[in-house]
DNA sequence: TAGCTATTTCAATACAATTTGAAATACCAT
DNA sequence: ATGGTATTTCAAATTGTATTGAAATAGCTA
């Protein structure tokens, strides 16, 4: 029993051979060009990839939970994190230029408060 | 005109010397302890950094838009995007581990779908 | 069975992100 | 100025991820 197939006809408009269902779904939604219109654009996709990329790794999750509640100085998140500074600094500086934390400079410290964004990427 | 500061006082339970402000915020939530609280346990920390690591490209960020309006065939993506057919496998394995999408064989093809979890990351 | 198509797997290479410790900067207090 | 603390920057080493083309798998049709 041979499954139903479009091959090559005028449904697609691209000379594709695909499941009916998939030629169906094609069809509905403008074909190749329509598909193809659902793509964001180039800068929207760098964006969303680059704020996904800040939220990939566990360290920076960690930061973003303890500041979803206040502020924090740096050596606090440190002390609560136990990890060296230096190390801790670079992934401060990965979310903040993701947009997902500010900071302000308080006398010696520097304060980071997460951001709405910040907030809603913890959510997953 | 010196900072107000708490240095290695009750307030922080803690040997850190800190601002009033973030020591204030400390107290508030708890202390260090109360801080450490809030981190995600171990578990989730990971299931969120892979799935903010699966929608880290911009490549499978386009499959899931591809995606979000129906369920497409691997050939159908691969036509739209030009790209190699290993290329967008690996890509689809790794969205499929994250759970940003499913795959359902019919026939000779595979046909992806997205997930509710794929639906949610798309959006940002 | 054999041949065809769709898709995945593999191993090698290329590229990007993370970690480390040491050195640098910036700010405050004396 | 000097000294101290908080934080960042730098370059090297490490680790992880993406890309490639060739080969393998899986399912269909005849």
């Amino acid at each position: 029993m041979p499954h139903d197939v479009s091959p090559r006809d005028e449904r697609a408009a691209v000379d594709l051979s695909v499941p009916d269902e998939v030629a169906c779904a094609l069809c509905a939604c403008g074909g190749i060009e329509g598909l193809t219109a659902q793509i964001p654009t180039d800068e929207d996709l760098e964006r969303l990839s680059a704020e996904h990329r800040a939220c990939a790794d566990t360290c920076r999750l960690k930061i973003l939970s303890l500041l979803r509640d206040q502020p924090l100085c740096v050596c606090v998140i440190k002390y609560v994190l136990g990890i060296p500074d230096s190390k801790l600094s670079y992934h401060l500086s990965v979310l903040k230029k993701a947009g997902m934390i500010t900071g302000e400079q308080l006398g010696n410290w520097i304060i980071y408060s997460i951001t709405e964004t910040g907030i809603r990427y913890l959510e997953g």
